[in-house]
DNA sequence: AGAATGACGCTGA
DNA sequence: TTCAGCGCCATTC
């Protein structure tokens, strides 16, 4: 299966997040152009496979937490000790001090 | 083709 | 602040 330009456009989008900062799906999903399409980020990141030179895990929902599931194989818990590692506090849970972390994307598209 | 699903987000109670 | 409900839309069944 050839990847869409979809997916293309979202690894390009995650791989601009700074270490030790945070993006939520809705800003990815809004930065390539897709507004409102934030849980097409989070298939195009599934379809990702692991291990991968993006920093996939500094992705998280609007809520300001990991999105846990028992689908993601594991993948979560992956994601949340990436996240310690890089500096940012991750509760048992997955909730997180997202206001503190927020990235701030560039407000040009990329296109 | 139609229905169910999900790594989401906003609004209101 | 936490929780339920609804809108969203590609993917999967």
């Amino acid at each position: 299966m050839a990847p869409s330009s979809f997916d293309q456009r979202v690894y390009a989008a995650v791989a601009l997040i700074p270490h030790g900062q945070l993006a939520t799906y809705g800003q990815i999903a809004a930065l390539i152009g897709a507004s409102g399409c934030a849980r097409q980020v989070g298939w195009a990141l599934r379809r990702l496979q692991l291990p991968s030179p993006l920093p996939w895990h500094r992705v998280v929902n609007a809520k300001g937490q990991v999105s846990m599931g028992i689908n993601r194989e594991g993948s979560d818990w992956i994601q949340r000790q990436r996240l310690i590692a890089e500096g940012i506090p991750v509760s048992w849970d997955g909730r997180l001090p997202l206001r503190r972390y927020l990235w701030s994307p560039p407000p040009l598209p990329l296109a």
